[in-house]
DNA sequence: AAGAGCAGAATTCTACTAAG
DNA sequence: CTTAGTAGAATTCTGCTCTT
């Protein structure tokens, strides 16, 4: 009797029939000739002897591979033939287990308690496979989706819930930059309305517009998570903790925007969500009542952040059709407008201004309320000074100007708008870019590697060894110029410290430099960083310089890091996925510092039912049968 | 529909610095 | 000397588009 295989990928076993293959047929028809060459192989073992057994399977591939032609595709006929109608008599024998050839077949003569076992094991296999798809795993539980480290975020409706904080505080970067990656990924993908890959680079360059800036920590600039360092992961997280505590998973983070190609359009979050009677996303596409085109310098005007941008601002930026723009019909009219930073070029409220839909009516966003002038919170960006004089009487002048197809625009003749004020010059130029939608005519080499190829003068930003770094580094500039009321100590801080490093080493070579910052602090580390912006929460995270007081218990996997306690030290000899044990609670911290419940699951649990264990349990069925 | 080619996302590796 | 953390380069993977 041959079994068939079963399908390793899937629960659904393949359908109970016989199938001969070509080597199948072989083995039957040029028995003799197999086993002379398999005993030659074997040294001469006779056959049923393990040395017999073992070259058994090269014996019979050297047979039917030396096979001729013509004669291969007659066994192969036959073969087919063999598994669509039936293999003949003595093919059919059950001589697998010497059974004689008058007996009957065990699927024959115990034909219904075959029956009954075939049905319970498909049924137990639905069960798995829909216990493993309905049940999903603690949120946050790291999970390793094809060698990637990916972490598993629950759903309000279909928006991510991030885990809450370990107990300790203390998470590791890879840990966070996992969640990061869903949360936003989640995010992108309702926003954009398929499954498709976060381009991060495309969301860094537009990442003053596609959501309101308290859904970001100031000074913290968009880029691959993997690339997000630890202290600017931490900002991230605990922000969207915040807001996730106050609103929910509604109001922890939203895309009004997303990028398309070089440009942006509005989001869609066309998810049950949407039912959802909340503020931000309603899926009704409100048609608002017809807008007069304000002039350029209207466009441009200086809304307040009480006043509703959206009215003022309603042609500056390429809106998508009414009818298509729910995300921007449906923003609450004054969450994001920057109304109160003094410093910021007037392209920066361009970028910010101009992606405004119309204005709606009523939605009150009851979670994002804008004081800009009394509670500017350093989590979030909180532009100050809305009365600014720039925006008051210059915006005009730095208003990218509309790019028509097929018309080249002006050579730039002020280097001033890029050298000054990176990010917002992008954003401007994006939004330029994405009004014309015609790439020659701005060439962002953040976003579009050929046309700076083909045009680098096109863009005075870039030159033959600018690129997308050299704006990126730009707008990690201008982000970190964005709160004026930092001290000097705390713009440094807030510099990844391998930026000043590299900076100066870049000019001496290999020379030690002192531009850390964090040098200079004995006392602090790199964590005093962390949390500049709620120095309350300092002490709880653990130290690099403190070693544990006590040794790690005896019974805490080599590898593991105590969530609560101090990351055991020591160089991941390879770098490795996040692993289960990054979630354990601290078995060698103190009592206190134990979480009642492990806030993580033990990494496996359903996974496990994947390939080994359905296989297995199909071999016992194999056995069986 | 299948496969090739490509762009970009994701991951891994390496070099480096600060700190213990 | 060891280790954590970081940036950047290199590599791998994945999804999309285009062609046949």
């Amino acid at each position: 009797m041959v079994l068939q295989p079963w399908t390793t990928s899937s629960c659904e076993p393949v359908p109970i029939h016989q199938a001969y293959f070509l080597e199948y047929v072989v083995a039957h028809l040029k028995q003799e000739e197999v086993y002379l060459k398999v005993r030659e192989l074997a040294g001469g073992s006779p056959p049923g002897s393990k040395a017999f057994l073992s070259k058994y399977q090269t014996g019979l591939k050297y047979i039917v591979e030396g096979l001729p032609p013509t004669e291969k595709r007659v066994y192969e006929a036959m073969a087919k033939e063999w598994s669509e109608e039936a293999p003949p008599a003595d093919v059919q024998r059950n001589d697998e287990f010497g059974v004689p050839d008058s007996a009957q077949k065990f699927e024959v003569m115990f034909k219904e308690q075959v029956l009954e076992i075939s049905k319970a094991w498909i049924t137990y296999c639905k069960h798995i496979k829909d216990l493993m798809a309905n049940v999903p795993a603690e949120n946050g539980t790291v999970i390793q989706d094809c060698g990637k480290k990916k972490i598993c975020l629950q759903l309000e409706g279909d928006l991510p819930i991030l885990p809450p904080p370990p107990v300790g505080g203390h998470e590791h970067a890879e840990t966070l930059q996992a969640m990061i990656r869903e949360f936003i990924t989640i995010h992108y993908q309702l926003a954009c309305g398929k499954k498709t890959p976060t381009p991060w680079t495309s969301l860094a360059t537009h990442q003053l517009i596609l959501w309101d800036t308290q859904m970001w920590p100031a000074r913290v600039m968009v880029r691959d998570p993997s690339k997000i360092v630890l202290n600017d992961c931490r900002k991230i997280v605990q922000l969207w903790r915040e807001r996730q505590s106050e609103g929910g998973a509604k109001d922890t983070f939203k895309f009004k925007f997303y990028p398309v190609g070089d440009g942006i359009q509005p989001a869609i979050y066309n998810t049950q969500f949407e039912t959802l009677p909340t503020s931000a996303v309603i899926d009704t596409p409100t048609v608002p009542p017809a807008l007069p085109s304000p002039t350029p310098s209207e466009g441009a005007s200086t809304p307040t952040a009480r006043e509703c941008p959206t009215a003022s601002q309603p042609v500056s930026y390429p809106m998508p059709s009414e009818e298509s723009t729910p995300a921007a019909s449906r923003r609450p009219p004054t969450v994001d407008m920057p109304s109160s930073h003094t410093s910021l070029p007037d392209t920066f409220f361009q970028g910010r201004i101009t992606p405004m839909g119309p204005p709606v009516p009523s939605i009150p966003t009851p979670a994002i309320t804008p004081e800009p002038q009394t509670a500017p919170s350093d989590r979030a960006f909180t532009p100050a000074a809305e009365e600014s004089p720039t925006m008051q009487t210059t915006p005009t002048q730095v208003l990218p100007s509309i790019p028509t197809p097929g018309i080249t625009p002006e050579p730039r003749s002020a280097p001033t708008n890029t050298l000054v004020s990176g990010p917002q010059v992008l954003t401007a130029q994006a939004i330029g870019r994405n009004r014309g939608g015609d790439k020659e005519v701005e060439s962002d080499p953040t976003t579009n590697k050929r046309t700076m190829t083909h045009e680098p003068e096109s863009d005075p930003s870039t030159d033959e060894d600018g690129g997308r770094r050299r704006i990126q580094a730009r707008l990690q500039k201008a982000l970190e110029a964005q709160s004026p009321e930092r001290g000097p100590e705390d713009n440094h801080e807030d510099l990844p410290p391998r930026v000043g490093r590299k900076k100066t080493k870049s000019i001496s070579g290999k020379k030690k430099t002192k531009t850390r910052k964090t040098s200079s602090l004995p006392n602090q580390d790199n964590h005093s960083t962390n949390n500049d912006d709620n120095p309350a929460e300092e002490h709880q995270l653990p130290c690099r310089k403190k070693k544990p007081t006590r040794p790690i218990s005896p019974h805490l996997p080599s590898d593991s890091t105590p969530i609560g306690g101090v990351a055991p030290r020591g160089r991941k000899a390879k770098k490795t996925p996040a692993t289960q044990e990054d979630f354990s609670p601290s078995p060698s911290g103190s009592d206190e510092d134990a979480p009642e419940e492990p806030r993580y699951r033990k990494r496996g649990g359903n996974a496990r039912w994947s390939k080994e264990r359905l296989i297995s349990i199909q071999h016992l069925q194999f056995l069986l049968l």
